[in-house]
DNA sequence: AATTCCGATATTGTATACAATTGTATATTA
DNA sequence: TAATATACAATTGTATACAATATCGGAATT
């Protein structure tokens, strides 16, 4: 057999960013696309040689992808993938449930006109691609990227972001389960109107009924029944 | 004048962990102790000289510290201490209210009867020390870090870590506000109460409650009344 | 044959050298 | 004198060399 190769995704470094951000990015993604599996481990050594960099930088780049959850940095053992297990899942859920109610929350204080149209526009398009999975997780993804910057806190999108990123771990989609798409939108549709409305509590309970669905689901698609 | 001295924190170097890890926490402990006051810029050289390591473990320290929003590196300029202005406060204590409800709340559904009992435990030490502004620093402290613990979460215990590690950064305490002690610590049996009672709800509005009137005292205390 | 010990090899941790870039002071010119 | 250009110093970004440690396979022993 041939030795596995790992695709570089299609980024081209910036001028104005350092090589060590570059690495990130460029590690992040390729993680979340599954090159590198959760549970595996990766070398300083092979990902310079194939980025062209030293090691200096790619070390860097571990250094803070371990802040974020991806990767675990054992001494004199260097990076692997992280895993989950289902407590991890529990606890990540239970995160979200909070920080998603949080947003929904304070979008229904803060968000401009200009975001809640943003808002009706994505469930619009949404609804229109009547059966196109993968474009619905991409209007789920930016639904849900509008509603954290609509709630104008950037301790939150962060929070939010290193979430999803964790979550990445978790390849497949639970929209693959029938009746998830629909389900979905009406929550997002549930959660808009509360912010449109701008009462904050309607919003975070929408947000927490929603995020509590989406976990059920995900608990189902990766442990069986029950 | 001599040249401006910074006292190191005591700390010992563990064998067995790495000195990128070790300067991290020293540089951490010295911002928090205002010897690097925000602002200020902090340079390689200067760290690496003052602790005998190289740059390398340093430059590591400095990533991991930007990550938790504790340094500023801009390219070609390096590392400065982040500075809070008063939207950033704000913004701090939303995610702050947000997230010690959620703490309380699941330590209602999780805490252990050991947890309960540590909970009262601290507030009757908190109770016995009169006047002594420091120890009730000290015990507000460990009644949140034990709070945080009972909500066996660890997701949610290193978001708060994180937010500590920031607001760490306004140097003073609100409890040197008359009154303050004694408000915080019965909104601090409140929050216990509830826990004790498995009283989620309760919990979460009498944590959220707590955070309110400790943003006003902050608030009031950086930028003066209204 | 199984197990333990030992050493070769691979890999990471750290230090340092060098390149790239910025900030500052000085010189030059209008 | 004020404004601009230029050289130099200071500082960070990157690469590489070396040291410390772990991993893995084979030989010796039971």
């Amino acid at each position: 057999m041939a030795k596995t190769t790992v695709k570089s995704p299609a980024i081209t470094k910036n001028a104005d960013t350092s090589l060590g951000e570059f690495v990130q990015i460029w590690l992040r993604d390729a993680i979340r696309e599954g090159h590198y599996p959760p549970g595996s481990r990766i070398r300083e050594a092979e990902v310079a040689a194939r980025l062209s960099v030293s090691r200096t930088p790619v070390r860097e780049a571990f250094g803070r992808l371990q802040a974020d959850d991806l990767l675990i940095l054992t001494p004199w053992r260097g990076a692997q993938v992280a895993e989950l297990d289902r407590n991890q899942v529990v606890e990540l859920y239970a995160m979200r449930r909070a920080l998603e109610g949080t947003a929904a929350a304070l979008a229904g204080q803060h968000a401009s006109k200009a975001e809640i149209d943003l808002l009706f526009e994505l469930l619009e398009h949404d609804k229109a691609g009547k059966d196109d999975t993968l474009r619905h997780v991409e209007m789920n993804r930016q639904f849900h990227q509008a509603l954290y910057g609509a709630a104008h806190n950037r301790y939150l999108l962060k929070a939010l972001n290193a979430l999803g990123d964790s979550l990445s771990l978790l390849k497949s989609t639970t929209y693959e389960i029938s009746g998830r798409v629909d389900t979905a939108w009406t929550q997002h549709v549930a959660i808009a109107t509360a912010i449109k409305k701008h009462d904050s509590d309607a919003a975070e309970q929408a947000a927490r009924a929603h995020i509590e669905s989406a976990e059920q689901a995900r608990i189902k698609l990766l442990f069986g029944e029950q």
